[in-house]
DNA sequence: TGAATGACAAATT
DNA sequence: TAATTTGCCATTC
């Protein structure tokens, strides 16, 4: 487990590295993980994300630049991005052109 | 072991 | 141009 190069693990450290105040897309990270088509297993791990974790999943957002969760957790998700200092509009979107880090 | 699922993305109509 | 459909790949049941 501390070594395990599994999937999620790449995913967990990709999204742990993602600075504050930046946003990135599930089509980058799994690209940076080895894996450029399995964007959707990004956003299958942080599904299973437990809610005492550290990384910063609410920097993560799909290509159109909005949030894709649904009902309570896009509101959390929105508040977490706002409190960072990006403005994130009523529907969870935000400025991809803006915020989305470079790398 | 096999089939189904899913916080996306790209191609097509 | 916008909306809809298909493809993908790792994890879960």
């Amino acid at each position: 487990m501390l070594e395990d190069d599994s999937f999620q693990q790449r995913v967990y450290q990709i999204v742990a590295a993602i600075p504050y105040g930046h946003v990135t897309t599930y089509g980058e990270i799994a690209r940076l993980a080895g894996s450029p088509r399995a964007a959707r297993q990004v956003g299958g791990v942080l599904r299973r994300l437990p809610a005492g974790s550290k990384l910063p999943w609410h920097r993560v957002i799909n290509r159109k630049g909005s949030i894709s969760l649904p009902g309570d957790n896009l509101k959390r998700q929105r508040d977490a991005l706002a409190a960072e200092g990006i403005e994130v509009s009523d529907e969870g979107r935000v400025s991809l052109s803006r915020y989305r880090c470079q790398w």
